[in-house]
DNA sequence: GTCTATAACGAGATAGAC
DNA sequence: GTCTATCTCGTTATAGAC
């Protein structure tokens, strides 16, 4: 049940400036974290004046929000057309694993878990969307789990496919955060030890 | 080899005021990122103004790298005292899980942990720091690994100790960020299937 | 849709009195 | 060791012209 709930976006139209002051502000926020980027970064980056980012997304709570729900949105794309083109438990877990080593290669962090550190400090509205989107994670992966139990050998000490899914998203936002340097090769190859311990 | 490198701290003597502010700026950073965190702030907070604390530390990188160098030191410490005490491999797992339980219930998240992803943001010597901690952990974790060889099952998916490690310290950091709220008992419980996976 | 201009505030930091 | 006072800069946000 990878959700699709809440007010579950409209047709989804966007001007090419906000799509590119997007963007701009999620690649910022990445590497940097949600408070050490302003409007007057996105501005110079892009050309423009912080007055026109208002105009296309009136407070900051707004911009970083409809941030995180596109990256929600993405991020559900690519774990369906994961499901849709790897049918095996090994090639699914792969391939996600290697979603996340594409944004270390883009030099900064899951979106998500760089929000997640910046806690209290984040609008309410946004902090409701990241936890959204670890628990869409923890219950796809869930729900790929069971899919997979013929070959699913299980963690001596995981009792069912949800804590074998939590403890996956940890390993997988954690080893971000610990890895020496932000390349994919190093973060892949330790999440790769996990995969293998979990499936035959 | 849990190594004591670098200009290793002298007496560490501190005045009152000074430790009070280092305790302060600790708490409020694990709540809330580097970036959201002001002497105007922790002068609040203590009842002082932002004058006092300059006085103390002249700039916020001298404030945090103080700080975590104390937060290395004391954590060393911890560690040394659960090889003391403890002397299988799965009570020694459990003890070093607790203290970062310990930081959970304390309403944050672990100090590097935090900084980390805050990134290029911090002054560099605050990053050396960060990286040096978790060095620091990725070591002490291989050594007591490998010292618990006899009752050490192996992840079926890791050839060597150091690649256990890398992947408890990834999973002890990342389930910090995952955890729908911030208190310990979730989060211990998920752990706990690491390591009844890692020892017998 | 983008601009100039500016308001209103908070940040890190310093000088100098006590 | 702590204060008052101040500087300079960056921040989010708005008003109004083009």
């Amino acid at each position: 049940m990878s959700s699709s709930l809440d007010t579950d976006a409209p047709p989804e139209d966007r001007s090419d400036t906000a799509t590119r002051i997007l963007d701009c502000a999620q690649a910022r926020i990445q590497r940097r974290g949600y408070n050490a980027v302003s409007y007057g970064d996105l501005a110079e980056e892009l050309d423009l004046t912080t007055a026109a980012i208002h105009y296309h997304f009136p407070s900051k709570a707004d911009l970083v929000r409809t941030l995180v729900r596109r990256y929600r949105r993405t991020n559900a794309r690519a774990r369906s057309t994961i499901c849709e083109e790897a049918d095996t438990l090994r090639a699914r877990l792969d391939r996600y694993v290697a979603l996340f080593a594409d944004v270390i290669d883009g030099g900064g962090l899951c979106l998500c878990g760089v929000l997640a550190a910046d806690g209290p400090t984040l609008p309410t509205e946004v902090r409701r969307e990241v936890r959204q989107f670890f628990a869409e994670q923890e219950d796809w992966l869930t729900d790929v789990l069971e899919a997979g139990a013929p070959t699913r050998t299980g963690l001596s000490g995981c009792d069912t496919p949800r804590e074998e899914a939590r403890l996956l998203l940890a390993a997988i936002e954690g080893a971000m955060i610990t890895a020496p340097e932000r390349s994919a090769g190093p973060y892949v190859d330790t999440l790769q030890r996990l995969v293998d311990s979990v499936v035959t």
